[in-house]
DNA sequence: CATAAAATTTGACTGCGGTTAAATTGCAAG
DNA sequence: CTTGCAATTTAACCGCAGTCAAATTTTATG
């Protein structure tokens, strides 16, 4: 009997998608992603991840240097970028549609992103009029694998004194969400940098509804288009 | 590391609820599920299935007669309705606020019924008023594991000329409904049942759309509540 | 009622994704 | 340049959900 099934034509499973997920996002920072950095995303021990990188790296998903780390090939990236595609518009779909809040929309996304099926995915889509950021503000890759282009800048990186948008903030920590949400700091917003307090001080932003004072780690999660 | 997440608490993964569910459904029309029914629903071997109902057995889920069959513990018939409640409602969802075919949402929403997390669950019913059918008639599992009473009859079993309104087409066969739907076929229509030739001849229907002439196969899914 | 056929279970095996403990490799600091 | 520690891999194991082939039990039939 065959294997194939509406959700994994070719034999992928939930593990091997999340594998390939979170290798993706690390080697958006770093040129490769170390075995304890991945375990530790998933929940699993460093010497369980190594022989899942064995096997994703024979099954010809990721480039694996030993000791050193792995990179997706192409198909690996393909795969990843589908199911990052699938989880944000999940979020999206959440959010506008059903009504979650945005700090609530990650972990049912999660959840849901290696389940759902392509029609599903497409629906979503469509209903949601083929956005191109999830609540966050992280972009979503198009069906065909490329991202669209953008100018989002950390809003540190901004003079003091200097405006621009709100395009996204970078956590999935849902109580720092729910918090930056209340403080008026989401995309979208107008914001500007008044201060940067030196010595890892606080950061002074000064938003619509009022100013607002943040530590330096909530405030480099947050990346603004300046104007 | 704990094991349990949001959509599985008590370490119940998706094979178990599949079994679940399919046991469930054979024990509703016969007393007990025999291992090769079981077998065939979930295109696996009479072995494999009876290796995994005597692991059911072991946790509490099933009751098993050892060449007799199984049938369901009332913890295993709590989890096979929380299954079926969300496929039903997921069902109902695709169907309703995301415009899928009731032909084509069941392959969607078996995708997704061990992936949902009880918040989705609950919105979702939330939006769709709280609904006791699936689009194809079958009925939703209250919360609490209760089941709406209705008086749902096969139409097969009225008198020629009675009347009746469709309440559910049983079957999960995307062709049948698709042709069912194309004849007027569907819940909620009020229909007449003119003729049943016998020998297992056609079956003559009428539909404020006009008449349609079935074969007894088709037309001993359709169940109506009579006037 | 014996016996053949059908259903079911058991046994031996597989692949997957984990675990812990031990061995190995890489690297930074003295 | 060695030495010690951190990162990584390997080895041996486990549970899960399957497979096929063989043994067993049930049932139906002449």
């Amino acid at each position: 009997m065959s294997k194939a099934t509406y959700t994994d034509p070719v034999g992928v499973n939930d593990a091997t998608l999340h594998y390939l997920d979170v290798i993706y996002r690390l080697t958006q920072q770093s040129d490769a992603a170390n075995t304890t950095e991945i375990a530790e995303k998933l929940g699993v021990t460093p010497s369980g991840a190594s022989v899942m990188l064995k096997r994703l790296a024979e099954r010809k998903l990721v480039q694996l240097t030993p000791y050193k780390g792995a990179t997706l090939t192409p198909e690996g990236r393909r795969l990843a970028l589908r199911t990052i595609r699938r989880h944000r518009l999940l979020e999206m779909f959440l959010h506008q549609v059903m009504g979650f809040a945005w700090h609530e929309v990650d972990d049912h996304a999660h959840a849901l992103e290696t389940a759902i099926t392509e029609p599903l995915e497409d629906r979503m889509d469509e209903m949601l009029g083929h956005p191109t950021r999830c609540p966050h503000g992280h972009l979503i890759p198009n069906k065909d694998g490329t991202l669209p282009q953008v100018n989002d800048v950390p809003i540190l990186s901004l003079a003091s004194g200097a405006t621009g948008v709100i395009r996204c903030v970078d956590t999935d920590n849902g109580e720092w969400l729910k918090y930056l949400g209340e403080q008026g700091l989401k995309p979208g917003v107008r914001v500007t940098l008044k201060d940067i307090a030196p010595y890892g001080g606080p950061v002074t932003i000064e938003t619509p509804s009022g100013a607002v004072a943040l530590g330096q780690n909530l405030a480099e999660l947050i990346y603004v288009e300046p104007d």
